[in-house]
DNA sequence: TCAACTGGCGCCCATTTATG
DNA sequence: CATAAATGGGCGCCAGTTGA
């Protein structure tokens, strides 16, 4: 929060920070610094305040969303969040990709054998952690955050095994939330509606989606009723 | 081969912060 | 206080990938 194209671009400018780890050791570096990032152009000291505390925030980042936070091709949130399932662990991800060659070989033959994950995704994976200077930042990375392992999912929930889709606006959760507490939930979030999808949850504005549900009769409903479904 | 789905983008709007 | 700039959240679209 607070650290956008913007603000990214002038701490490169200023030669504060030339990779995302340098974000991390942004405040140390401050504190030893003759110009001061609350002394500069735009900036005070609550702004300045406000960025670093923001960027202890996400010390702590779960391990799918550093993989996401990568920007590998073909791996967005969902792919990312197969990965870090499939590793466990940081540790156990670093120990099969950061440290030989033959090693992240193996790795990537076992990704192939996991549901969902292709050969273009495993690809693109393995040739970004080919290049020394990725494999160094993310080793970097490692190193400086705090990641925490993916959390386990629940087999006995009501909408464990379903299939939703979130549209329109939501009221009483942001949409992260509804789908990390739909996800923890055994729930499977989707972004469109098909045949397959078992709950589309519809709030003010929903659109497209909605037709589609409709269409393909499946089951509406309101975001109180989800929330009361899933026991919130 | 093809329906289903993901990733990535453009666009819009609300909120926050700096500035006059 | 009003205004402008920056940011984040959110939606829909669609090309490309997956898996049966």
């Amino acid at each position: 929060r607070g650290l956008g194209e913007k603000q990214v671009k002038a701490l490169w400018d200023w030669g504060l920070v030339h990779g995302p780890g340098d974000i991390f050791r942004l405040e140390e570096r401050d504190r030893q610094s003759l110009t001061p990032l609350r002394n500069r152009d735009g900036w005070g000291a609550q702004s300045a305040r406000k960025l670093f505390e923001a960027i202890e925030q996400r010390r702590k980042v779960p391990l799918a969303r550093l993989l996401f936070a990568l920007g590998m091709r073909h791996v967005g949130e969902r792919n990312a969040s197969l990965i870090a399932r499939h590793f466990g662990s940081v540790e156990t991800l670093a120990e099969a990709c950061l440290t030989t060659d033959e090693r992240r070989a193996e790795a990537m033959a076992e990704l192939l054998t996991v549901d969902g994950l292709g050969p273009i995704v495993v690809e693109a994976f393995d040739q970004f952690l080919a290049e020394p200077h990725n494999a160094d930042t993310l080793r970097d990375l490692v190193g400086l955050l705090d990641v925490q392992p993916p959390e386990a999912r629940a087999a006995d929930s009501p909408v464990a095994g379903k299939t939703v889709v979130f549209t329109g606006t939501l009221e009483r959760m942001t949409r992260d939330e509804a789908k990390a507490r739909a996800e923890s939930l055994g729930a499977k979030v989707s972004g469109s509606v098909s045949k397959k999808t078992d709950i589309v949850v519809a709030g003010p504005g929903a659109g497209s989606k909605l037709a589609k549900a409709t269409e393909f009769g499946v089951q509406v409903m309101t975001e109180d009723e989800w929330l009361s479904l899933i026991g919130g």
